[in-house]
DNA sequence: GTACATGCAAATTGTTTGCAAGTAT
DNA sequence: ATACTTGCAAACAATTTGCATGTAC
């Protein structure tokens, strides 16, 4: 699943600038989920004059060629490499936000089961403990628990 | 599946207000899907000193209490009465946002298929058409529709 | 050469905060 | 009586806009 980023681009009619060739280095490192604000920190190291706008501007065109996927969560805009569906778990101990496979062909058919209507983007977000923060809790309840006699 | 508002409200200590109470009269009409400015324009009407601010606190205080339930999309969140775990369409004819129900159950053992983290709250945003409007179109492109020879 | 992108500053939108005055319990 | 709520104005955060300048094609 190698994206080719440059050729969706300019299928779609965009240029090729060196901002949007920063985003696309960002893009390559793999990190899981961002912010344009966290984009902007990164490139801004290399190409000091670029704006949030502009980085806004790059992630809205990334996103229309469905490059990258966004979500919204308590008010910010999440972007994420992973465009196949799948679930994003936020979790409530250390705040990462996680992906989750999920059976794309199943989780239409229950949705089908209960209505007719077109299905073109499914979103799928879910708080809760991520596996190695549920973990660590399981770690800590056994040191701590008191012992029974 | 009648809420009683009011005593969970109580329940977690907070007080019946009028302006809480003008909420529930609100909710008991049962809009879908509602945002804060929705809920403000029509309380304005009963109680004209009632602000946008109050409003907010008023919807976090019942979201806390779990008698509505809230998900955010492009940046503004959306309030609902129904709590039980359900997909939400935003139908991109119409706008509207409809509710389509799904097996919970089984929704959570395809997400527990992939990860033994703990699902705690999930939100299932669907963008597509709602099937009113694909019912409506379906007839246009058949009144529409080039005769064949 | 032209249409599209960038950088900048200012505007906008949705939401939250601080605080004095009011009110439910 | 007291702690919680309201109303108001101001603050905030995230995102968008307008526009002159710059640049990929």
């Amino acid at each position: 699943m190698v994206k080719d980023y440059v050729a969706m681009l300019k299928e779609a009619g965009y240029k090729i600038t060196p901002q949007r060739l920063a985003v696309i280095e960002y893009l390559k490192k793999g990190p899981g989920h961002f912010t344009a604000n966290d984009v902007y920190k990164e490139i801004k190291k290399t190409i000091p004059t670029i704006t949030l706008a502009t980085v806004y501007n790059i992630l809205k065109a990334f996103a229309d060629v469905r490059c990258i996927n966004s979500f919204d969560v308590d008010g910010t805009t999440w972007f994420e490499n992973e465009v196949e569906l799948h679930a994003n778990l936020m979790c409530k101990v250390c705040g990462n936000i996680v992906d989750v496979k999920i059976d794309k062909g199943k989780l239409l058919d229950l949705l089908k089961e209960n209505s007719d209507a077109d299905f073109e983007n499914i979103t799928l977000f879910v708080r809760g403990v991520c596996p190695e923060c549920k973990a660590k809790e399981r770690m800590e309840s056994v040191s701590t628990k008191p012992v029974m006699h």
